[in-house]
DNA sequence: TTTATATTTCAATAATTATTGAAAGTTTAA
DNA sequence: TTAAACTTTCAATAATTATTGAAATATAAA
């Protein structure tokens, strides 16, 4: 196969497995550009590549630096922004985990919690409360996991791991 | 708080969520709506409390067996079929797990792995290869915590998790 | 069988989410 | 300053995804 080819495999597919993880597919696309490109690009780069409009990239450029997985850069002699995407993987890994522990486990534990405020005390109530506190534990200890995986360095996966899988 | 108000609020907040997660909102309600529900569900009994369409109702509680977190009751007199959900939380998050797994991790290895067959051997595809290899790696970790997680009793999550946060 | 009851399917439609592109806003060089 | 270069915003529109509801299919009692 070759380079480029594969390059534009790459973007595509990952744009379009990005949407069976609720992801915007453009935001994994500019993603998956910025990460293969030898050099930063600008927003007029990233529409030509994409064949997609300005605002399209502006907005998806912008939701990636808050996600804190692409960067600006500033080039010498150029007035305009160039965008680049981190090439350390584990830290991208670190970023995504950050940002979908935000989204997807937090709002959880924080209705839980108001949820167990519930002041009848039949066996109906008992059951339901049960279950949410249960869902909060172990909500908790995923919410601890991903905590514990964000903090730490690029071996904790590995080391880790191979104790679980030893054992 | 009253009983049936919390309920209905952990259903509603529910499925606000799960469209956050990639997952359809009614999905969400449905299994929601039969974990806090005591006894077996009609379809009927769905549509009436979600105020939503048989033909919806009918997709997603087949979604959620397909899933492996809700299950067919058959009731003793009765004719239709009656669903109910698994009150064990722990099961459900391996279930949760092993679906994304194979919805979200297990594409991208078949695609990265696929890429690898880049013939070229300039600096520009040594580091596109090289970019795949770090995705390639990490991905792998996560997909065998994934699956170690899908294997293990109920213990797994908490002990690791001690283990980790103590070191 | 036949009939009543229950489930599934799917084209039409509604609701949601993403994208465009032009106007407004900002920044920098002359 | 002013003007050109560049970025952002957002209402209109397109694309996607979810939902309805009635017809088709399946199942079981009479």
């Amino acid at each position: 196969m070759k380079l480029d080819d594969a390059k534009q495999k790459y973007i595509q597919t990952w744009g379009s497995l990005a949407t069976s993880w609720g992801i915007n597919k453009t935001m994994a696309q500019v993603h998956a550009l910025l990460l293969v490109s030898t050099k930063p690009l600008s927003a007029e780069d990233i529409m030509e590549e994409l064949q997609i409009s300005r605002g399209n990239v502006n907005m998806n450029v912008r939701a990636l630096i808050d996600w804190g997985i692409v960067n600006k850069e500033f080039v010498v002699g150029e007035r305009k922004e160039f965008f680049s995407a981190d090439k350390d993987i584990w830290e991208l890994f670190k970023q995504i985990t950050k940002e979908r522990k935000k989204r997807e486990i937090e709002p959880v534990l924080k209705v839980l919690d108001e949820l167990q405020q519930v002041d009848e005390d039949t066996d109906d109530a008992k059951q339901f409360k049960k279950v949410l506190e249960d869902l909060s534990i172990v909500t908790t200890k995923v919410n601890n996991l991903l905590e514990k995986a964000i903090k730490a360095d690029e071996h904790w996966l590995l080391s880790n791991f191979t104790k679980m899988i030893k054992k």
